[in-house]
DNA sequence: CTATCTATTTATAACGTTATAAATCCCATA
DNA sequence: TATGGGATTTATAACGTTATAAATAGATAG
């Protein structure tokens, strides 16, 4: 490791050009009152020598960690969601003196915790996290502390605060007017579980768009996305095999996906010919499951993207409610031409 | 956000305590020459006022961070890889000074890129990270800088470094015996591609193993892991149809192993009867995969408690030459009893 | 009662940076 | 030749911590 003394700071750099320090750091940082003879020698000098502001030291003086965090939820990990968020925000920092770091959270802890530990220890100057609920109480932490955050998802507090969403209630019109299109007439819904706000956005969405079409429609009690995938294989087995079983469903994970395609498969029945299927989708992997299945895209790296992009702003200073954010579904159905092979999960034979 | 003066510093225990700050400092620190009475009181001041030490100022003193670093790599995202390697680095750093960072890496930029990220930005103490090459170029930066890491694999470089390896070559040769006992006569074996180093243990193992028992192998030239699951099915499909078709097969990554088991399904092979797979498991969740499959596992949240604790030893100073550990492959073969219900992937109908 | 030692506490300085206020320089103006 | 003023540079102090050396108090020995 570079002896304490190998590295350059700006006292190196003051010595080297006969400067003061203060001089080098003000023509360093771009400041005012700087001849632009000197803050150009300055900089080229720094530059030669590699020169690179100790963090500790900045973070110090000027109380700013330049940090951003991102809460890792091990949910999130399956099938490349937090990849995408991490590869987002990453974009959205590129060429800002902000660094990103990521916090992990673990399942057996409270949500909060993470946060808690963000605050106590300094570890950021602003941080984004998912999954929101209707009452988060890590939004309510961040506000009362006055500590900048952009979730992703709303939330139900009455108080305005910067997020970015998905229309998940727009999803779901979406994908029930496409089962309609096709001729079904029974349809049922899959949720995320009670706790999180999107399962309203959904379901007030579904509700919505089965009422205006006309059509029969059920929700599953205990079966939601989070659900292990057999129950959700054995709850739809029995389901199909009931009086008035659905023809048609949506769900708004691609895992619980392959659960339903395969108890589909197994009860004899072809999606696209006996039932459909629309899936939120977002990772680009399920492109190559068959039979081909109709998708509405959530593209989640524009989202880490726009995450970012919004926190520097709410840092910066700028009012919550101005930073707001809600993304539109984008339809990958299945006759727009998507998709090329089969490959994972369940095949037809011919 | 707490105002900077609301924040308790050792001053602010200095004053009430009537102490000097370098005396409640080594307080704190249960450093010597401190009276037993006076390190009650200055702790039990700092327990109620909730003091933390400020990382930044503690970091410019001392130059050391505090912080440990995982490279996240995104191509072990899928399946919780990432989670277990998280949750298990967690364990081992609860209850030392340590924080634990996760620095992104990504697909498009080379592998040394988040090690000089780090070492330029003193972003942490020490570093673990994964995949590693024969001749890694990560290794070799971290060796001449002094910096301390442990990989997650080993090297061909001919110098002593610590790791935590995974020991691929007995698993290569279990899952041939396995194979063997079970009469299977031509075995394939699915590698990693070219530049991972367990790639060469993998086949190191394999072939040791196929000589011993005398029996036929082969291993396809194109088709790797990190292949497209499309080609993977397609590869198959069409060996599959070939003279002399391997009748058993070892594979190294339970997503690749879908795809394998979709390709004999849609062959009309039955695994158990027709053909047998052993799959190296990471995770738990295909334990619900149908028909059973021959599994060995990997533990990687054990893995992560290893690291983590060999790290801490190294930053502490210890040859690296003694902080080496091999982890032993754990048999969950299918007769054994593991899992329960079908859920994912390719069913049987009967 | 003074000198010496031990136990404990404290003053000082420094890590590398930046905010503030003060100083210097150069030139134009009176 | 002063004088004012803008442009530029610099000295000083501080962020919160800890390493080092020095100081103090109390106890023991001579």
């Amino acid at each position: 490791m570079a002896r304490r003394s190998d590295r350059p700071t700006l006292r190196t750099i003051a010595e080297m050009t006969g400067l003061a320090v203060t001089t080098v750091s003000r023509a360093l940082l771009d400041a005012p009152q700087i001849a632009f003879e000197t803050r150009q020698r300055v900089q080229r000098v720094a530059r030669e020598i590699g020169y690179q502001p100790d963090r500790a030291a900045r973070h110090l003086r000027t109380g700013r960690t330049n940090v951003i965090s991102f809460v890792l939820d091990p949910h999130d990990e399956l099938l490349g969601f937090s990849t995408s968020m991490i590869s987002g925000l990453a974009r959205a920092l590129r060429d800002t003196q902000y660094h990103l770091v990521i916090t992990p959270h673990f399942a057996e802890v409270p949500s909060i915790d993470p946060i808690q530990y963000i605050l106590r220890n300094r570890m950021a100057d602003g941080v984004v996290f998912s999954r929101t609920e209707p009452k988060d109480p890590r939004v309510k932490l961040l506000m009362e502390n006055d500590f900048p955050f952009v979730s992703h998802g709303r939330t139900d507090l009455g108080v305005e605060h910067a997020f970015v969403d998905y229309d998940n209630a727009a999803f779901a019109r979406m994908a029930v007017e496409r089962l309609v299109s096709k001729g079904r007439r029974r349809l049922a819904l899959i949720l995320p579980p009670d706790r999180f706000m999107f399962r309203r956005h959904l379901r007030d969405g579904f509700q919505e768009a089965v009422e205006r079409a006309g059509v029969a429609s059920e929700l599953p009690g205990d079966i939601n996305l989070d659900s292990n995938a057999a129950d959700l294989y054995a709850w739809l087995t029995w389901r199909l095999r009931q009086p008035d079983p659905p023809d048609g469903m949506v769900c708004a994970g691609e895992v619980s996906a392959l659960s339903i395609m395969a108890a589909l498969s197994d009860q004899g029945l072809t999606v696209g010919r006996d039932f459909d299927l629309v899936v939120k989708q977002t990772s680009l992997l399920y492109d190559e499951v068959r039979p081909r299945i109709d998708a509405v895209y959530e593209d989640i790296a524009e989202a880490g993207e726009n995450l970012g992009r919004l926190l520097i702003r709410r840092i910066a200073g700028e009012r919550p409610g101005a930073l707001q954010l809600l993304q539109e579904p984008i339809p990958r159905f299945a006759d727009l031409g998507h998709g090329t092979r089969a490959a994972i999960g369940t095949h037809q034979t011919a």
